[in-house]
DNA sequence: TATATTTGCATCGTGAACGATATAAATAAA
DNA sequence: TTTATTTATATCGTTCACGATGCAAATATA
């Protein structure tokens, strides 16, 4: 049938498979610390810069608010992080580290360098890494600025 | 802090927001017809090859049947396939498409190109797709090929 | 100042993903 | 032929994603 059709012509799934398997491949190293993905993403992102509106959060992760939103509750829950409303802007939630979300960049230390190693094969090496990454970066570029098919 | 850490050096991250960013390029373009992205891509298998067990739609899709069951039961409700028990091997549930399954490929016709142009940037055109599929399914055949780290 | 609009979060409902577990049919082993 | 094991699906519970909607604080407008 359509050439166009063939599963194996689709750049989305492979896309969307790579993620997936990556993902997975962090559940062994996250799940000890009861940390999903996403959760370890958030844990990034103030690690980088503490206490940030929910807003910047989900920015910074290309997510909504209302994804955001359950996601810290349940990271405040396992006491990881503290939330509480702006004073200058009361409409804000500040987020924040407490001790132990702090402490836990120790304890996660191998993970980044972990998943690098098992992601890397014949074609993805450190010399191709920033051409795949300028590619991902151009297409995340190109869909998160328009929400329409210019 | 520790350079590993940084968002902007990880290839995961990248992949998660492109997938789910090109996922919601598809939104607008399957919503009319009440179709997932996911379901999307069990229509393309099925396009494929018409009546396969549970199993070869999962393991085509790199997914588990606990995700793709309740999802070929969400389909069946929306007259696309059938699902019935094999007559040769009682285990299995063969998957078939409808004729509303089938038609619906011509209702498609111009997704495949509409959100591979919506796609196409600076650094991703036609001549660099073919590194960026290679290097994507050699994450891919190497993440799915063991559960394990080697 | 009173009203309208925007902004920042939160709530709700649905559909994936996926680990863990269950169940029946098919196959292998004893 | 019994019994054990494997295989093919399905069920259950939790956590995302995300569209739609609600609400209060902040800002803009009248």
């Amino acid at each position: 049938m359509d050439e166009m059709f063939r599963l194996d012509n689709q750049l989305c799934f492979r896309l969307y498979t790579a993620s997936r398997l990556v993902n997975q491949a962090y559940w062994p190293l996250l799940s000890p610390h009861h940390l999903t993905y996403p959760q370890y993403l958030v844990l990034l992102v103030l690690w980088e810069k503490d206490t940030q509106p929910v807003n910047d959060i989900a920015k910074r992760l290309y997510l909504e608010t209302n994804t955001v939103t359950p996601l810290l509750k349940r990271m405040e829950a396992l006491g990881l992080v503290t939330r509480k409303r702006g004073k200058e802007d009361a409409r804000q939630t500040l987020v924040t580290l407490t001790e132990k979300g702090k402490g836990l960049q120790q304890a996660l230390t191998d993970v980044p360098l972990t998943v690098g190693k098992s992601v890397l094969c014949e074609s993805v090496t450190p010399e191709t890494v920033p051409d795949l990454f300028r590619m991902l970066d151009d297409i995340i570029g190109r869909l998160a600025s328009h929400p329409d098919t210019p």
